[in-house]
DNA sequence: TTAACAGCCGAAAACGTTTTCGATTTTTTA
DNA sequence: TAAAAAATCGAAAACGTTTTCGGCTGTTAA
């Protein structure tokens, strides 16, 4: 049980082997009655080119590697997703790799890729990448690369990501055009460029609606998920009990302190309005079901593998391609927990 | 700016590209000295080998597949997670498709993964996956694969499951235990086994344990999720009005159940108790919190990989490999929806 | 009749590695 | 000191494809 070659083909048919191969291509040297014959026994013998030799000769693999932060969760799950989908649409399969918010895996993993010879890379940065190196070096040894959602200004490619500061705004102006006066912000950890910017945006918001800040209704929840809420949350009620809006930085967050808030008789909206940010899907699921701000994974993969594949493209044709930069629309998702 | 080769070390210390090869991979029949030159000099130049040329040389990619109905779903993206990181330890990469649940797509992919020519293939069947001749296929092209989960029975390969039909049980006999006498069951579709062995266990919990199976109590939620849930609590609560239990197929149809009875003034679990089914994180996140049955994705995703692995060696080595069958525990997880 | 040309085909190099096997040198043994 | 054994190296084939370039045939134009 031998494989099927360009070469067995060729000894069946008493023609050469690069006749076979031109004329599987469709070069225009072969003639139309050679190609059928090739094209004929191809399909007898169930030929498929092995990727390996071709690989070797293209000097490309279509395929392309894809890092995270975490795969359990629902926004990089839905990047995922846009992505893959419309890699495979386009002949290349993705490699995905799961940093687990480690600066030291992200950069053995970027050495993995581009051991691998993959053909672009897509990366959203750990929280705690500040070195970045690793990523200069997929740039100087002229690899295309995407950032997506967690990026870092200090690299030169193309970036798709969606206005942290803007949407956080667009959260907390929610809140306060629905009444709320003393509006808190459950943030995430102080380094993260998204932490950081949707913080400004509640401030902003405040600011131009003639709130003053204050700092003290600003907790940090270092992981940014359903125990760091209900942690911040009973922080909140032991310190304050004149807040009536409360901005969180995940919706994981805000369904922690949703359900401190339920478990101690605070209505949620009546006594305190909520916003999360993310809309996950299983905001709509809970109760009070949750406002928020949707945040488009899907999208945002679509863009991220299609901004790849052009640059992918520029470079197989040795043409220059001049980064860019993509900002994503978000919207405000308006449910239960808000008034 | 040329690649760095074997040949371009060979040439700089005026040795053989043999000796150069041998020497970075130790063999045995080359000299200290020479060993310590080679490696050095590789260094001094950043060689890092091609890839392309060692699969076609040793005709393996290191490289397997993973084919899963869904991506954005706990589950599998748990499943993902216990894959990709025991991979990577063995110094696999892992290439991920999604079927869609559609059984077309799924026989696209398996020929995509076999004309890239991974290692081996991990795969979670979509429901409808009757036909199984793409994956006889790959049996017959002698490609290691493992089926996780979602399993066909006609296929003789590895499988790593969980016994659907206990753990169903398991979960209907709390609801007994608790003192449930009238338990309705929300199913999933016809076909898939899953949903007909969780069927079964809540059919034969009930007749062990003196309750009459009333097939009025059972409907189907063709696709799983959070609106099915709604869906099928209404047409109960249209339908039955002394109903004190309820198994559902899934946390999610669970938790779609639970925001109807929440809405609709019936307690949780005072008037009717409720079971979810693969410890879905969010389960812990709602009110009430949800008893479920907790399927374990990570550790499924771990034991896929490690058989899969020992039967890529076994292939590699020409040893005779004998499937496995491994079925996994599941755990019942008590929380506030049931007594 | 010759030159030019189009149409068709194949030899051969190249991609970079791995591994077999034989050659050469050095060391050990008798 | 000669023969045997060990240590070290390299030539070359192989993996299967792609592509360049030149050659051959037969037709057309001058």
């Amino acid at each position: 049980m031998k494989e099927v070659t360009l070469k067995q083909i060729a000894e069946n048919l008493g023609i050469s082997i690069t006749t076979v191969s031109k004329a599987l291509k469709n070069y225009p040297d072969v003639s139309k009655k050679t190609k059928a014959l090739v094209k004929e026994e191809a399909k007898k013998l169930h030929y498929k080119p092995n990727v390996f030799a071709v690989n070797l000769r293209t000097k490309q693999s279509k395929t392309v590697g894809l890092i995270i932060p975490e795969v359990v969760h629902h926004f990089f799950s839905s990047v995922v997703n846009g992505i893959i989908e419309h890699a495979e649409k386009k002949g290349y399969l993705v490699i995905i790799l799961q940093s687990n918010e480690s600066y030291k895996l992200e950069q053995k993993q970027i050495d993995l890729l581009i051991s691998k010879r993959v053909d672009g890379i897509m990366i959203s940065l750990a929280s705690n990448s500040t070195d970045i190196s690793h990523l200069q070096e997929v740039r100087d040894l002229n690899i295309p690369m995407v950032m997506f959602d967690k990026i870092s200004k200090l690299i030169d490619c193309s970036k798709i990501i969606i206005n942290d500061r803007k949407a956080a705004y667009v959260a907390t102006k929610h809140l306060i055009d629905s009444g709320c006066k003393r509006i808190a912000h459950f943030r995430g950890a102080l380094l993260p460029q998204n932490s950081i910017d949707r913080f400004l945006g509640y401030k902003k918001a405040l600011e131009d609606h003639g709130i003053q800040y204050d700092p003290s209704l600003v907790y940090i929840c270092e992981r940014v998920d359903y125990k760091d809420g209900i942690e911040a949350a009973k922080k909140l009620m032991s310190e304050h009990d004149d807040i009536d809006g409360l901005f969180c930085i995940t919706d994981l967050v805000a369904i922690g302190a949703i359900s401190v808030f339920n478990d101690n008789g605070i209505k949620v909206p009546d006594d305190i309005s909520i916003m999360g940010f993310s809309n996950w899907f299983i905001s709509s699921a809970i109760t009070p079901s949750l406002s928020t701000i949707d945040q488009p994974g899907y999208k945002m993969g679509k863009a991220t593998f299609k901004t790849l594949l052009k640059e992918m493209k520029a470079k197989r044709k040795e043409l220059p391609f001049k980064p860019i930069t993509k900002v994503l629309e978000t919207k405000l998702v308006v449910r239960n927990s808000t008034k």
